[in-house]
DNA sequence: GATCGACTTGGTCAATCGTCCAAGTAATAG
DNA sequence: CTATTACTTGGACGATTGACCAAGTCGATC
């Protein structure tokens, strides 16, 4: 027999994965609080209960998937060594987003909602400013010419490109990975594979 | 004195272009028929006149702007001689959008919109594909290796930019400059500034 | 067994939604 | 002057919205 305090968190899950399924495929201002009820199997009134506002649930489950995709991606670059393999492991990470998986859409989703929720927008900041520090960081200690700018042109290419994607059949990894490699580069040297 | 057609079309426009402003203000799904009218100085009932729905009519206002931009684009670099002259055209024209900008979110939101909506996607295509190609020719034409690739990956990193600018203000022109012209490189040359 | 507090239920509230339409205006064609 | 046509008005329709709440359930604590 589980405690109300238990059963409490467990329906305040259900609604942030809910909210996590929704916003992608309604958009962000089209999740109502009874649709996301009915999703996550819950009567309409523990929205209000659990969060403080509708936006606010969007907020945390929108900000909980991104953080969870921010989280994996240290790793994964640490298990390269240079930087041919770090951005082969990155296209390849990029490859479960085809740009109409939910994952990618929430991105986007939460990229728009920030510009118009200043909460939003300062905790997406940080998330985003976290992962181009650890790309920079990962970039500097293997001889990447201008870290910081790279790993900025880097991010923005990589969610471009999910953008593009479900537009752009030729969009895939196998085509483009020639040509972002051509962004790897090292001080002085005039080879364009850096990683060697 | 003017004809009723004359006011008609007169009032078409003044819808589609308060769809234009409200779309990034408020969002593709929050923009509601009478806010529209409102907006535009007109009876409400007259959305579905000149229309016939409400995505019908945000689609045309969209891929109006869209269109009106893409065609901007291809005279722009036609006056460029080099790569690194269009590459620095092309970063002087993004530095009007600063991605918190109403074309900026437009295009973005009508991104996101093409996922839901068949007829719209297929025209976002079109519009993205002709941008694609002429990019294509115009690095061809200039001895870009691999050109097809490169307007791919180079379309896609600028509208990452508009994405990612409002969350990040080392994202100037000025900053990502240098880091993405060593995108372009003619075959066999070892040359990082390919457009000399 | 009584009390407490966390959680849940099902519903109300005013406001807004997309769509549609009957009636009205006014410029044009016969 | 009389249709005819295009355009406009203002409101009606049922459905849905975010927020809120009184009443009820139930395990934990004394």
């Amino acid at each position: 027999m589980k405690t109300s305090a238990e059963r409490g968190r467990e329906v305040r899950r259900k609604l942030l994965d809910a909210a996590a399924d929704l916003i992608p495929e309604r958009g962000w201002t089209a999740v109502s609080t009874r649709i996301l009820a009915e999703r996550a199997g819950v009567a309409p009134g523990l929205v209000h209960y659990h969060f403080p506002s509708l936006q606010a649930l969007l907020n945390e489950a929108a900000l909980d998937v991104i953080g969870r995709v921010v989280a994996e991606t240290g790793p994964l670059l640490e298990r390269a060594e240079t930087l041919d393999d770090g951005l082969e492991g990155m296209l390849g990470a990029l490859d479960a987003f085809t740009g109409s998986d939910p994952v990618s859409v929430l991105f986007t989703e939460t990229y728009l909602a920030a510009a118009r929720d200043e909460d939003l927008r300062r905790e997406l900041t940080a998330l985003v400013t976290r992962f181009r520090r650890e790309l920079a960081g990962w970039l500097r200690a293997r001889g990447q010419e201008a870290p910081e700018e790279t790993a900025s042109v880097l991010a923005a290419a990589l969610d471009g490109m999910m953008l593009h994607r479900p537009l752009n059949p030729e969009l895939t990894s196998a085509a483009v990975a020639p040509v972002l490699r051509r962004l790897l580069t090292r001080p002085g040297g005039d080879d364009r594979r850096a990683g060697g």
